[in-house]
DNA sequence: CTAGGATTTGGACTCTGTCTAACTATCGGA
DNA sequence: TCCGATAGTTAGACAGAGTCCAAATCCTAG
């Protein structure tokens, strides 16, 4: 397991053709080395905890080049807001939806099978699965 | 393939326990005769076609019930909109993400194996497959 | 040191969806 | 028939997520 830090996240964003300023350090920081699903308002109150130091306008066009750009994935699961996952291999998602608490399911043991076939002209961008579960009264 | 009329919708709604009202008619009739996955604001255009007949808040009163009586389901795979799909029966989804269309795909073949046992004190309200795909350029 | 492109910023703005308080429709009973 | 009670609808104010824009700031190469 690594160690996150921001010299890590400055590599990290080089990696990915990202130009590494301070903000989008700290942005990636809070991410990965949290390895959580996290709001833009989440994003937003981690990264200026002690002082202001980004602001809303930062925190959404640094999560959307971060996306473009194949660093983090979106989840979209609550109709109210999305995640951002630094996690970008193959997985799957459990959504408790009382709580709003959203974790990974390994993708290894999973098998989906017989997918119809595509439509023509249409490639597959992602699959996501998405369970669903509530706390059993 | 049955055909959709307003009596029908009226006996679908009391089937459901929910009191068939004119507006309640018209949108429950809007979603189930095109089989489509419409958006609040799709329902509301095509509800008010001729002439205003519907509002905002009775639009979204009326879908979210429809939901609680379990007529109508959710799609949640666009972060800017929510789908209401007239389909309750097992199914998963395909959603172009360029144009926004989304389809159904049949659960018949389809098989997941291998999820892992849920966490204690929980339990599935629902599982969503959505294949997200793009026209290839 | 300086010019220029890249980045960040506050704030206005848009859009989806919710809330509220007033209004209307409906229905059962006297 | 009239009445009150309850359910349903409404306009418009409001809330929260996310976008946009023009101005300010930050680098970096020269």
């Amino acid at each position: 397991m690594i160690q996150y830090n921001r010299d890590n996240m400055a590599e990290l964003l080089r990696a990915h053709d990202i130009n590494p300023t301070h903000q989008r350090i700290e942005i990636a920081y809070a991410l990965f080395s949290r390895q959580e699903h996290l709001s833009a308002d989440q994003v937003m109150a981690i990264v200026n905890g002690r002082h202001a130091e980004t602001s809303k306008a930062t925190v959404y066009n640094t999560l959307n080049l971060f996306l473009e750009k194949g660093l983090i994935r979106e989840v979209i699961v609550d109709p109210s807001k999305v995640f951002y996952d630094p996690n970008t291999g193959p997985h799957h998602h459990l959504y408790e939806v009382d709580s709003g608490r959203l974790t990974d399911i390994k993708a290894d043991d999973i098998r989906i099978e017989g997918l119809p076939d595509l439509p023509q002209g249409v490639e597959t961008v992602g699959i996501d699965l998405i369970v669903r579960v509530k706390r059993t009264a």
